[in-house]
DNA sequence: TATGAATGAGAGTTCATTCAT
DNA sequence: GATGAATGAACTCTCATTCAT
């Protein structure tokens, strides 16, 4: 008798969110039940319940862990490099990283986050709260220190550079993601840096 | 007979559109009931079936309502401008414009990071599929005539240039739409343009 | 056509009030399903929400129509009596007429040996304390008359009076209801006020 | 090896039905959970289960026990009793002995009693039969020896006695037993034996 | 014996949709 | 066209019961 195959606790939970996620992904949060969520993690309805307290409870547990991901490899990238630039080249490459590696996870968040009630919806933005101030830190540096230009509201900036970083790589993982990650996020840098129009007589 | 108060069934669809767009934004699709819009636009809940076949279709109606109406000052915008920088410059102002005055739909587009979610019974695609186009042609344009970097991926400047515009509008928004219209557009520009960050020795 | 059949929402509540007491007097109350009072009534299950906020305030607004009925008619038996031994038969027999109209419900009700349960959301209470209250207030104004025996504390033989006379109706009603009402009511109050046993030397 | 502590299997049954009672007591046969009344007996739910079959079982086991433990004391009781009259006396001071050490049981079986489906109840009742046929033997003994009045159908006076006997007990402690048994016991016996009405011209 | 994680039938409740008036 | 009472399918969540350990 091997006990191998025993699943333990964590990884039950584990599958259960997995399975949410896919379901959730597949069929949105309000369309799926927890009948479908049940079938495929493998275990029976009640069981669920052992583990989540609600079905809300079972979909904001699943950002919360997601949501921890990438500020983790936010963190970590971004404590590597010494300049503002670094820190911004880290912070636009981490984000392509973890689209690609929760892939089905992105997809879920951006096409449901809409369709949630606002309490649930603002439940899940609390957890990118974090990334915004991480990115809007970075930005007030660069325009302390004089790399980031004067001529922009920083947090008018931080919600630009976010908003075209996550448009390009949803863009980039819904078509499937044939461009190499470090090039699609050397051109976001590289727009954020420098823009893409040449100069005119203004 | 006295018709003057008399509501014509136009005005009438457009009340419970109204209607709709409200209870939607505030407690989301899923989560608002038809009862709810019926007593806000203060018709019986069975009037609804008579302009609108279902739930969904109520908001993808609404959907393309309120997008078409975006398309179309949009299309006008452009169409003042002769080249490709005015080009660019009238969408941007357009998506503010647009974002000011119909700022309940918008937040409750919005809660789509950006409009970029191919959702929704592809329904709502079908409005924004417009929009990308349109500024990709523009883009693309820019491109052969050389004022646009060749540097970039057409279709990924497309979306980074709506996702930040869609960010920072909503970001806009959100704070209170404290700043003027035509500064905030300026500086989208200007990003979009320049770029923002001083040269370094690359 | 003929309106006759139509069925008001008034008849509407009160045939799910009857079916409802049929059901839970068969089946108990938790036992019962709203698909069994839905299938009484001959309404849909959702139907019954229409009337009846949930289960519980279902059982306590039956609980309230037949507990007003009964207040009703004793207020109204007791009212005809002058003085207090006429209060008293009027009470009793007021009782046992209330248990031959309404024998489904007292059985429902009186499995909760007598009234006397302070129980089900302390809102069956409130009807029962009515009664209570009203028998107290005979007994009491008989003992300062002189009419009843300074020898008993007046709470404790408002029990007993209610006591004996729920208990009896019960074995009287459960039986079959063969013996007279009046015979019954009468024997109930001789009892009370007389005793059964025969003196002996104490 | 310890096995001091080693709790014999009749006692853990013990535990259990003591823990039963509290709980049912507490929150009501329906509403309460196998698992709280685990917790509260300190053992696993499934040890329940090597005890008892089910929860009915549970409940109706618990009846059994406190019942007889109830004709023990009134069999006891009046045989130690050599006339009616004293059989009497006994009858009714053992039923509040036994309201006074069994408090919590009595306030559960009273409160829930008619909240059970008749099954249940029945089965309940079911234990006090033995009761009834006790109480009205000694009834009839009277009769036959001319002690209790022939103007009583004596099943009738049966029930009007426990009646009395149950509601006054109550009563008695669910304000507390502040009263002297022997008091109220009395009071009881006094009111059935000559009532408590001063002669009217009748 | 004892455990408690797992089960899944079953309950109360909601709500989009219909249709007789 | 307009109404809103009625419907009933479908959902989330509970919990008595089981059984592998």
């Amino acid at each position: 008798m091997d006990g191998t195959y025993q699943v333990s606790p964590a990884d039950k939970r584990q599958a259960i969110l997995e399975a949410a996620q896919h379901v959730f992904a597949e069929s949105g949060f309000h369309t799926s039940t927890m009948d479908a969520v049940a079938d495929a993690a493998g275990v029976a309805k009640g069981t669920i319940y052992l583990y989540f307290k609600s079905k809300n409870e079972l979909l904001t547990d699943l950002m919360d862990d997601r949501t921890n991901k990438l500020t983790q490899m936010l963190v970590e990238g971004v404590e590597t490099a010494s300049d503002v630039h670094g820190k911004l080249k880290a912070l636009i490459a981490a984000h392509f990283d973890f689209y690609a590696r929760e892939r089905e996870f992105m997809l879920l968040l951006s096409r449901q986050l809409g369709l949630l009630s606002p309490e649930l919806a603002a439940r899940v933005v609390q957890g990118t709260t974090f990334l915004t101030n991480m990115t809007q830190s970075i930005i007030e540096e660069g325009v302390s220190l004089g790399v980031v230009s004067r001529d922009f509201d920083p947090v008018r900036l931080t919600y630009a550079l976010l908003g075209m970083v996550h448009a390009v790589a949803y863009q980039w993982l819904a078509s499937g993601m044939r461009a190499e990650v470090a090039d699609v996020a050397d051109q976001v840098y590289m727009l954020f840096a420098s823009g893409v129009l040449h100069t005119e007589a203004q």
